[in-house]
RNA sequence: GCGGGCGUGGCGGAAUGGUAGACGCCGGGGACUUAAAAUCCCCUGAUCCUCGAUCGUGUGGGUUCGAGUCCCACCGCCCGCACCA
């Protein structure tokens, strides 16, 4: 051979051709193989590929291609999740339109996904924006409708008078919306919701056993959803009224002083044709809902005339109208324990209420004064009349009992997990396939009429929804009577594209969304990868989504993703000079600057910059890295394994050039090696052969943890000993199996290889065999410590007897030299490992 | 405030309670070359140094023959949630 540099340039586009001609990586449902379905969290059509896809894809195509050569059938797909704002705001700001700029969108990141090489399955890919795909979301969203899942309800939402919109809350920035600057009111509006808090307890209950799941994920979801469980009771009001509240600590209910409830609770409503009430109440509404505010805010309250009558003592309490409570959560009001409750305690100092003692550490120190704060913690009940002496646990019990006998109240388990909202007042999303008719109300659009599909001859010139001022779009027929209807203009948040797009990937039928028997042979996804940032909302609808499909009979499956792995974000260290005028910092592109070990200089004038943290890569910041400039450079698989090196996947990964440098000179190394390949080799190496064989092994294991980087070092270690190692047939076999471990990470090398010394593509290759005899050493190093530190080593048989090492312990004149003659104490040996001499 | 994670060389990081720093990057020295690139070899935690020794995994304790790893307390950084009754 006399090739001596890889080209990737020619070879990359060689090898994909190759793939596709070949269909290699198509999928077949029908193979009599196991199946093994990969998948990564598909893309936003933003334009281009950043180097956070090539990471998260470059792992899953590991697995992928390494399941592929365990005798897997493997699916992996890719698609696009097309609908959005992204699209709305091009359009408005440039005068295209949102399908043609997303479709040019999707043309150039999948040639970018491409040339990186990923072994996708292009046969079943589509785009959300399909109306083949969203078509089908609506029948799924109609049938959801049918089973009771899918209802209207008013409900408040963010309103941008200006843009004409519904904001969602991340899009609420310090009370104005993100695009616009306007004020944001509440608005009271009829919206789409999907009844996930039907699903509430199965969502945590499923939690439990999604063993590889990470366990921050598990508790993120199980926060959101948010069970607690107390008691609801009522109090008499002294108006004639009732005042249900609701509380997770019933047992301190002797430590009661006052009642408090939501600005916006209808007792309040009715009191506020006293101008001080109304005033009250508009104060409250003007606190900020931001963490920070929330932190600083002061606990206010009014005291109202009315007071409430202890169910126990009779006591009257006054009642409040307090900032601090919401009307969102149980029943909008709440009894005041100071003594036990954070919050209560500082509005009791406040407007100097009772402070009552009725948990303490022990029975003997009732009369204990609090030290400025609550005590929310564990404890025996005291100054509780019938409670006393009783456990937290026991006492919550009892009075639960006791107000469930005597039919005032009765225990409840409350949810933080609210249904969902899914209406946007949005072009570029799927249009919720109803109509509404003045005498038959909401009616689902008939399924053979579907899809409802978007109109092209939009406007975006001006704000608010291009469906509801569209001219005729909305004007249709009742499907029932036939009388002049109205379309529904709101499309479905994009979220619920994102809900069930795996099993549309597993099976896509024309007629319908899937086809429950080809899910079941793929489902569930054996390894999802993305980022964390999907930690809750979208892995919680499509948990929720794909239980729901269950509940209709559609699917059988219940949970979508039987393992998930979150991996990290790539950083970059940030360039940045002060302006002086304005005192912000200004920052430049990593090709504007010249980085050196020392520091980091402008390339335009020569001076200094500052070198900042390194963080995620970021348009703002301009520390991004575009992929394209660095494949043409170096070729897919330097990136690749640039990706797959150093970090562990879940941490995150630290840009440099020197990196990439350091892989493409890997690169070529390997190359150097496969083309001193010598098939006619001969003689034994036992050394090498059992190397070769361990790294096998070991690869194997790593890839299946996901612990790509520890692959790579052992690749790294191989070739390093295979390189030192003389010709032999051990050293050919080892340059094979070399081939074999680099195929899932460096697959248009390993092909190049591959070509010249075996037949057919390593792509379908078998992962080599492992001969489990030469996985063990037949001699190993011993440690010879003394009073456990180290002294000295030796080499002994593997399996050697405790005499045998104790012995050879005993003769290294270091280890003599430590003891200097004291008495020996204790001799300990672990076998194949270490004899520690205690003196 | 609540919940979670992480602290190991100049850097990214290895290490079933058993030789800390595998592997990579950076750096230093050398070989080859007219020269450079490429490549190859050696060194590279600190201190004292001749063998070798001492110290060393955020800090302080503890368990153990032996602790980066287990336990307790603390410090720092990062992430998520947050007036959820």
């Amino acid at each position: 051979m006399t090739d001596t540099r890889f080209d990737p340039a020619v070879a990359d586009e060689r090898w994909q051709r190759a793939w596709t001609d070949a269909g290699t990586f198509t999928a077949d449902s029908d193979s009599p193989k196991p199946k093994s379905y990969i998948l990564e969290m598909f893309p936003y059509p933003s334009g281009r590929i950043h180097m956070g896809h090539v990471r998260n894809y470059t792992m899953g195509d590991v697995l992928a291609r390494y399941q592929k050569m365990r005798g897997f059938e493997v699916l992996h797909p890719m698609g696009w999740d097309a609908f959005g704002m992204p699209a709305e705001n091009a359009a408005m700001e440039k005068g295209v339109h949102p399908g043609g700029w997303t479709r040019q969108n999707i043309a150039q990141m999948k040639a970018q996904l491409q040339r990186i090489g990923f072994a996708l399955d292009w046969t079943r890919e589509f785009a959300t924006c399909d109306p083949e795909y969203y078509g089908h979301e609506q029948a799924l969203f109609a049938d959801l409708y049918e089973a009771g899942l899918v209802y209207r309800k008013e409900s408040t939402v963010n309103w941008d008078p200006v843009d004409m919109t519904v904001l969602a809350n991340e899009q609420v920035i310090d009370g104005k919306g993100w695009r616009s600057g306007a004020e944001v009111e509440k608005r009271k509006l009829n919206q789409w919701f999907l009844k996930i808090t039907d699903f509430a307890d199965d969502l945590l209950e499923g939690l439990g056993k999604l063993e590889d799941w990470p366990e921050k994920v598990r508790l993120m979801q199980e926060n959101w959803i948010g069970k607690s469980q107390g008691l609801e009771f009522s109090f008499d009001l002294s108006d004639g009224g009732k005042l249900p509240v609701y509380t997770t600590r019933p047992d301190t209910i002797f430590g009661a002083s006052f009642c408090a409830i939501a600005a916006d609770h209808p007792i309040a409503q009715g009191l506020a044709n006293d101008p001080e009430v109304a005033a009250f109440i508009e104060a409250c509404k003007r606190g900020g809902t931001k963490a920070a505010e929330v932190e600083t805010a002061e606990k206010l309250g009014y005291r109202t005339a009315i007071t409430a009558r202890h169910p126990f003592t009779g006591e009257p309490l006054p009642l409040f109208i307090a900032n601090f409570v919401l009307m969102e959560y149980g029943t909008g009001a709440v009894m005041g324990v100071p003594g036990h409750d954070q919050r209560d305690f500082e509005f009791a100092t406040k407007y100097e209420l009772p402070i009552l003692r009725v948990v303490a550490t022990d029975p003997a120190r009732a009369g204990d004064p609090f030290k400025g704060e609550a005590e929310a913690g564990d404890g025996v009940i005291v100054n509780s009349d019938f409670l006393n002496g009783m456990s937290v646990e026991a006492a919550k019990q009892e009075v639960i009992t006791r107000a469930e006998s005597g039919g005032w109240g009765e225990g409840r388990t409350v949810w933080r997990l609210r249904d969902w909202g899914v209406s946007r007042q949005r072009y570029w999303g799927t249009p919720i396939p109803f109509i509404h008719c003045e005498t038959c109300g909401v009616v689902p659009v008939p399924k053979d009429q579907l899809p409802v599909t978007l109109p092209e001859d939009v406007s975006f010139d001006i704000p608010g929804n291009p469906l509801e001022r569209h001219p005729t779009w909305k004007h249709v027929d009742c499907p029932k009577c036939g009388a002049a209807a109205r379309r529904e203009t709101d499309t479905l948040d994009t979220f619920v594209d994102s809900s069930w797009y795996f099993l549309r990937f597993a099976s896509q039928p024309a007629d319908r969304p899937f086809d429950p028997e080809e899910v079941a042979k793929w489902m569930p996804v054996q390894h999802y990868i993305g980022g964390i940032e999907h930690a809750i909302l979208h892995l919680l609808y499509a948990r929720f989504w794909t239980r729901a499909l269950a509940q209709i009979g559609k699917i059988t499956v219940q949970e979508p993703f039987a393992a998930l792995f979150t991996q990290g974000m790539v950083t970059h260290e940030t360039y940045s000079r002060t302006d002086p005028a304005r005192g912000v910092p200004v920052f430049f592109s990593p090709e504007e600057v010249n980085r050196t070990s020392e520091g980091a200089s402008l390339l335009a004038d020569k001076a200094p910059v500052e070198v900042g943290r390194v963080i995620k890569m970021s348009k703002s910041k301009k520390n991004v890295v575009d992929p394209d400039a660095i494949i043409a450079r170096h070729g897919a698989d330097a990136v690749r394994w640039f990706m797959l090196s150093d970090s562990p996947p879940e941490r995150d990964l630290p840009w440099s050039d020197a990196g990439i440098e350091g892989c493409a000179r890997f690169v070529q190394r390997l190359w150097r090696l496969f083309s001193a390949y010598d098939a006619a080799a001969q003689g034994e190496d036992k050394a090498l052969d059992r190397k070769t064989h361990q790294t096998i092994a070991a690869v194997a294991s790593d890839i299946e943890a996901l612990g790509f980087n520890k692959a790579v070092a052992r690749i790294y270690e191989l070739t390093g000993m295979v390189e030192k190692a003389a010709p032999s047939a051990s050293r050919s076999a080892a340059i094979r199996a070399l081939v074999h471990l680099a195929a899932p990470m460096m697959p248009h090398l390993a092909e190049e290889a591959w070509a010249k010394m075996g037949e057919g593509l390593i792509a379908d290759a078998a992962w080599p065999a492992v001969d489990p005899a030469l996985l063990v050493d037949d001699e190993v190093t011993i440690a010879i410590q003394h009073m456990g530190k180290l002294r000295d080593t030796v080499t002994a048989p593997k399996g050697a007897s405790k005499d045998t090492l104790e012995a050879l312990a005993m003769a290294s004149a270091n280890l003599q030299r430590s003891i200097d003659g004291a008495a020996i104490r204790k001799v300990i040996v672990v076998p194949d490992r270490l004899v520690n001499i205690v003196t």
